[in-house]
DNA sequence: ATGCAGATTATGTTCGAACATCCTCTCGAT
DNA sequence: ATCGAGAGGATGTTCGAACATAATCTGCAT
């Protein structure tokens, strides 16, 4: 919050495992790597041009997040997608995301005020993409939209909630850009999400907390709703072309 | 929940990387090593009887969940305890082991209830320890406390939720080992709190969510308040016996 | 043809050494 | 005396090879 430290951090305090586990995170959640596939070392070391030995650092931080499994001397997985984890997930999320939305509501100042809308900015002014392919714009409406949903909750002042509800919006992000194959978004859906979004914002800085949780809730409802349709969409697609169930 | 598999798993699918992971956890819980202490290979190493590979895996999950500290060609070291981070804490898992609890009594079964009288009976059985060097009585009396506290929230039905409680219990935990160095407790104290377990557990048997959510809080608050007042007590006799502040 | 034992290959695990970075201590100049 | 440059040691990082385990294939017996 407030201002950044001016250090452009140009002396790198970094590491090839650093690296590469934000890199694998990043690909893991953007759904580059399938639920339940096997990442092998050399494939992974010649995929992204790493030692083994960073790899094992990253896979092992991956398991804690929870976005990789492991079982010993079977090797590492990409972590399964299930209707029952994702109902959970959004289930929690939008408890404990209003939760901190309230508190933030309470305490937040102007610079967290300001945040939001030059957040909400960035988000609208965003530019759609056209097919799923486009990973760069998808990326990009990603990270904006994540960066929006942030700013909101940033000045509930606990660090615990904060970084449980990232945790939870990682995983629900892995979902949406797993399921959501078709830009099958409809101009009507769009608007109302964009109008979602904008009402939150309002009601937040006019410290309604009311109407900004119960917006809030509608929104990630709405969300949810449309990654579960898809979702049973592609598993049933899935069983239908062919008798693997991704294992 | 229900019973286990019985397979007895002699089978070791384990690995040194596994094993000392959970050993490195267990003794940073414990409080076996300095908050803000360095953990250097070498002496890791020499002290665990491992190589370095299965140490930076280990270490990298640890990070994850938040138990060391890491920084790039810095090394790691144990994670620091703030009066912040205590507060933090405490707040956010009242919060959601209440919640964990409600539901719990909305839809634990039987088994839900066996098993919880099952860890009350277990509990009260524990023998006290002395002092706080008597490690395996504290370990055990420790264990059997987690035990209690997760089969009361163990039918919530949300894996994501327990994952949270169980994380944020940890840490609690590792507050209060590291602060309560003299067994400070009153039989007053004591005996408050073996009621509170008990009526939680009868409460929630009884379905009665408002009385066991209450009383759960009350429970928490009462040793957050301890674990402060010690907080405090051993922080002041720190600064005071010397100007080293734990960095 | 089927099923099982042994051999072969693929893969994960661990170690030790080479390399890079950071920290500390020394020494000399101001 | 203070500060900074440079040398030396300590520590963290990465790689490649040796080792252990799991998966697959082969061929023989039924």
């Amino acid at each position: 919050m407030s201002l950044q430290p001016v250090a452009t951090n140009d002396d790198d305090a970094t590491t090839l495992g650093i690296e590469i586990y934000a890199r694998l995170r990043r690909d893991l959640i953007a759904g580059h790597h399938k639920p339940g596939e096997r990442l092998r070392f050399r494939q992974l070391s010649a995929a992204y041009s790493v030692g083994i030995a960073p790899l094992r650092e990253a896979l092992s931080r991956l398991v804690s997040d929870q976005l990789v499994r492991f079982e010993g001397h079977r090797g590492y997985t990409v972590a399964p997608l299930s209707l029952s984890d994702l109902n959970d997930l959004c289930a929690l999320r939008t408890d404990l995301s209003c939760n901190a939305l309230r508190r933030s509501i309470a305490q937040g100042d102007e610079d967290w005020e300001a945040e939001i809308l030059a957040a909400l900015h960035r988000l609208e002014r965003a530019p759609l993409p056209h097919s799923v392919e486009d990973r760069k714009t998808v990326d990009e409406w990603e990270q904006r939209h994540d960066r929006f949903h942030y700013s909101l909750i940033a000045a509930c002042g606990s660090p615990w909630l904060l970084h449980f509800c990232g945790a939870l919006s990682d995983h629900f992000q892995r979902y949406r850009r797993a399921v959501i194959v078709v830009t099958s978004s409809s101009e009507a859906l769009l608007k109302r999400v964009r109008e979602q979004h904008r009402t939150v914002a309002e009601a937040a800085i006019a410290r309604d907390a009311e109407r900004a949780t119960t917006v809030l809730a509608e929104h990630f409802r709405g969300s949810v709703e449309v990654v579960i349709r898809n979702y049973e969409e592609v598993s049933r697609s899935l069983s239908a072309g062919n008798g693997d169930d991704g294992r």
